[in-house]
DNA sequence: GCCAACGTTGGC
DNA sequence: GCCAACGTTGGC
């Protein structure tokens, strides 16, 4: 079992917008970074983890649980010139992206702001932390998750 | 809106 | 394969 640290843009997908979907599923589409794809590509696996982060937004921070629910399948939203993910250089024959399903696992009390997170010297070596980082995508260690789960979620 | 950090592109 | 230019991310 891994634990994944995976950003969204809430004006765009929110974990309101998940929890709200009458069968709590989404495809993770979008996905235009090569680490990123490698990671659901690679390296995930059904009942993973997911912290579900808001960036770009006046309070980003961790607002709730998901879970990995598959395996990656082709992105195609890369293939659709009308779309805001379209990737001239994806064919259907590589359609280059992938995306992986994402299910909602458990909501949180309060939201874990970014500004918090930043304030535990447990979680200090959390990628996200780290000054320039920025990939959508990212790891999280066993260690941080428990701390995160057993001291800033379940009391 | 600013801007630092980083990934990608493309000429050579 | 190098690396400068460019585009994007994302907190502030």
């Amino acid at each position: 079992m891994k634990y994944w640290l995976m950003k969204s843009e809430p004006h765009v997908f929110s974990f309101e917008d998940l929890q709200r979907l009458p069968n709590q599923l989404t495809f993770w589409e979008g996905v235009r970074n090569y680490q990123a794809r490698n990671f659901m590509r690679d390296e995930m696996r059904t009942g993973d983890i997911v912290l579900f982060y808001h960036s770009s937004c006046a309070t980003p921070g961790i607002y709730g649980l998901a879970q990995i629910d598959g395996p990656a399948i082709p992105d195609l939203t890369a293939l659709d010139p009308a779309s805001d993910y379209f990737d001239p250089r994806a064919t259907r024959e590589n359609p280059r992206w992938v995306m992986v399903p994402v299910r909602f696992f458990r909501d949180l009390q309060h939201p874990i702001l970014l500004k918090e997170l930043r304030t535990y010297p447990e979680i200090a070596t959390m990628r996200l932390l780290q000054p320039g980082q920025r990939l959508s995508i990212q790891p999280v260690l066993a260690s941080e998750f428990d701390f995160i789960f057993n001291r800033l979620i379940a009391q």
